[in-house]
DNA sequence: CCTGAAAACGGGATTCC
DNA sequence: GGAATCCCGTTTTCAGG
């Protein structure tokens, strides 16, 4: 069973959201701790599935990705089975790098980078309004990117 | 200056972006090349800005956050002085993960990772209508995650 | 049971081919 | 790009609080 987390939990977590690839021994340091237990703590948090993995984020622009978009579909979804299989297939675009299930009249909401504006527009019409049941969309798109972080904010939940 | 990528480097950065944690010569044989030229594959993505970081991904359903928001807001920015205060400010709050200028009549889009619709009310309320400038907000409430990835497609651009 | 020191082992970083 | 080397960091073990 999963525990809450004390101070040094949170400062070791804090941490490596930012930077993963520093040693145990620095980070123990960091933290104030010495090696073992430290990476101990990592293991457990690990274990526990507080941290899910360890990744390189790349650069979007060097990969010639320089627009982000947001677009809201309208889909027509009765069964279960239907839902599925668009699920899957959005999955499996790899320019869709998020996609949720919103509440209002448009009710899927996906997130896109691409390289350009033309891209885009031939990507709406021959992938995204080509997936079974998306009858409608509506885009939001990014001009540049203020804040992008995948660091989620960590607090002190110990018991 | 940044070179294209050929095969074996779209194969280093795409297993990274999965996974980084694995050592050098796992990668290695993964992409067909042995220890050394495959370290040095990864100096060079690394100086070149391909790779931008290498982080944990915590859960964000064990810590507390299961709400995805997506907020778009109305500002009234006629200096560049106020437009850059606005977005130190919002950088500064941690629950605030992405942020972007867009086009349209609400000029700026947000994503929030919140604990309940509760918080979320009050935070916007509180932080969001505190900002200056900040006129009005207009959220989409994301229930359910289908795909959140931080991989971002890779392609072949060796000249 | 959790912490810290120290030893054993494996992988990162370097050199040479 | 590959092989062999060196050396540091991860991982394990063990003693103490």
């Amino acid at each position: 069973m999963p525990q809450g987390l004390d101070e040094i939990d949170v400062r070791i977590l804090k941490a490596l959201q930012e930077d993963c690839s520093i040693s145990t021994a620095e980070l123990a340091d960091r933290v104030g701790l010495s090696q073992s237990p430290c990476w101990r703590r990592i293991q457990r948090l690990r274990e526990d599935g507080f941290i899910r993995a360890q990744v390189a984020l790349l650069d979007a622009e060097k990969l010639g990705y320089s627009l982000h978009v947001f677009a809201q579909l309208k889909t027509s979804y009765l069964a279960d089975s239907d839902r599925e299989k668009f699920i899957r297939s959005v999955a499996s675009i790899p320019e869709v790098v998020e996609c949720y299930s919103v509440l209002g009249e448009r009710d899927v909401l996906i997130k896109v980078i691409a390289p350009d504006i033309k891209w885009y527009q031939e990507f709406i019409f021959n992938t995204i309004l080509k997936l079974p049941g998306v009858e409608d969309i509506s885009s939001i798109v990014a001009l540049s990117e203020m804040k992008h972080t995948t660091a989620l904010p960590v607090r002190v939940t110990k018991e």
